[in-house]
DNA sequence: AGCAAGTGCGTTACATCATAACAAGTGAAA
DNA sequence: TTTCACTTGTTATGATGTAACGCACTTGCT
């Protein structure tokens, strides 16, 4: 970006102070570009999911969103925020943690959909908070193990859980 | 086995023929040792709830367990089946697929229950079958990163979707 | 023996997560 | 303007998971 974001996979942005402002305007930017570029349709309804998904660094779940849209106006049944975070992790712009069968905002909105990216997760126990790193040679090592045994790698799901550097600040919270 | 076992990490034994009988008497004695070792009861409903998953190598949702556990005349109400497989995971005779909602037996159950057994999961979307392998070094360097972020890491989900050698093979089922 | 504590089991009821199915609206293309 | 693909709204239901209670069994104590 303009600038050499701190927050690049070596450096994930979610545990770390950051103008958060600007974290949900570039990745909304991002978005809204790719969505452009590729044909697809960032409606209303898409768009707000997403504004939620940004708002925080935290796993939502579908019912999480759901209120969310609710209280700001938007009444809504439980598919229609499926369909919209089926929307966004369909395309990329955001994942499912299934651990927490919950979601969050993508941190590389512009990286292609499924031109592979790797994407590893750090998962806080205590705030829920998640922060994207890349599962990079690690994860393509264990991938090429499993082709050797004849096995075809479509998807890899890499969640570390733990507790996050705030957290372990303040354990008492 | 027979032979140097091919069910050793390297070479998952859950998508290579072998001798299922075999396979399931000693993981059966592999638990009840270390049950015996640690003071742990296998009681008739854990042990007839590990029985339900080392009869197949798939993973099993907690309602499949439960409909089988009444097949087999023992019938039960959902949180039998829950509290059994708790058990089962908590001492690292079982796993949780988090990415199917469902669970398997361990192909190790004699390595200690939390002594850092780093497990990866080959997963069929085909078959549903389940081959357990070593996260290994892989997931270290992505858990060192972590750690090197100041993120304290608990436990890492490994888990890789795909079709298996013998589903590729038969693609028309 | 009597009894208290700990653990596991059986059951009811409920909480949470997810989707099938259908009707109706929207927008671009023929 | 008709058509088609896609998106949305809504109802209902399915799938997954747990809280809470009381009973039964074991263990250890007196």
């Amino acid at each position: 970006m303009t600038d050499p974001a701190p927050d690049s996979a070596a450096s994930p942005a979610a545990f770390q102070r950051h103008d958060h402002r600007r974290c949900v305007a570039s990745a909304r930017a991002a978005v809204e570009s790719a969505c452009a570029e590729r044909g697809l349709r960032l409606t209303p309804a898409r768009a707000r999911v997403l504004e939620i998904l940004l708002a925080s660094h935290e796993a939502l779940g579908a019912y999480d969103v759901l209120e969310r849209l609710r209280a700001a106006g938007h009444p809504a049944q439980p598919p229609v925020a499926y369909r919209a975070l089926d929307f966004l992790v369909a395309n990329g712009f955001a994942h499912r943690i299934e651990k927490l069968n919950a979601f969050v905002a993508c941190a590389h909105p512009d990286e292609g959909a499924q031109t592979a990216h790797a994407p590893a997760f750090m998962i806080c126990r205590a705030c829920r908070r998640v922060a994207e790193t890349s599962a990079g040679p690690a994860a393509a090592s264990v991938a090429d193990a499993a082709r050797d045994l004849g096995f075809e790698v479509e998807r890899t799901v890499v969640e570390i859980e733990g507790v996050c550097p705030d957290c372990r600040a303040r354990p008492e919270a």
